[in-house]
DNA sequence: TCTCTGGTTAGACAGACATCAAGACAGCCG
DNA sequence: CGGCTGTCTTGATGTCTGTCTAACCAGAGA
């Protein structure tokens, strides 16, 4: 089950089309943020944290999960899991070739998460 | 007590200077990763997401909380419990003027948690 | 086919979290 | 001073999360 039917947690971040102006330009709607809220829970654990770095800074913009789960001090199914939610989140897909489960990011989400945090070059603080 | 004494949560956040280049750059080293996924963590949740926007867009770059209290069908204490998540992960200030308490958004944070998420022009998909 | 390795799923458990009701505190105004 | 309004804190409760062990599935090779 790689190709998890993404829950709609992510309608609207698979759009290319930006979802929302920034967080700061004008009130994000409560329908919006249902839908951004779990990219950002994804983000809000140190462990997913660093392995959506690593998928995201590996070679060729993959890494396998051979690679991944050494770098922690957690057992096969814990990271497994932690994959799991970074692939509900929709911030990664994963493949499997051969023996071996590839993880890549999805620039596309990064950046929408990033433009809606975006703050204009400071006003007046 | 509204002066909280930021958490440690916050230690780097606070510095002006990045505390991390992009997160598909290079590998966020676990200690910052510690640091930086409790914001994350608070914004989280849709409920929060919506009053740091409200904040963070309002008129003047603050709000009251007589303003943002009505605008959810949650208790005023749950309010309450919510911006204090976001004055502990670092993301508001808050400052209390005669009857009404005011928060403000902290730009420069957000700004760090952006340039984390940012991704360079799509390199080749 | 049997077996080994890599990865996920299932079930369980401790700790954290969201929410509310009730109480406490701070500042205004009569 | 005394009551009122606005906000925060505390305590209780049900749910969610992170982690583990054990069991299961998928390919690769012998």
């Amino acid at each position: 089950m790689l190709k998890q039917a993404s829950p709609l947690a992510l309608v609207e971040l698979d759009a290319d089309a930006p979802c929302c102006a920034p967080l700061a330009q004008r009130r994000v709607p409560a329908e919006a943020a249902a839908v951004l809220a779990p990219a950002f829970k994804a983000l809000g654990d140190p462990v997913r944290l660093r392995l959506l770095s690593m998928i995201a800074s590996a070679e060729g913009g993959e890494a396998c999960v051979c690679d991944l789960t050494p770098a922690f001090e957690l057992t096969g199914p814990t990271i497994s899991h932690h994959l799991k939610a970074l692939r509900e989140a929709g911030l990664v897909d994963a493949e499997r070739r051969g023996t071996w489960v590839y993880y890549r990011a999805r620039p596309a989400v990064l950046r929408q998460l990033a433009a809606l945090l975006t703050v204009e070059s400071t006003p007046a603080s």
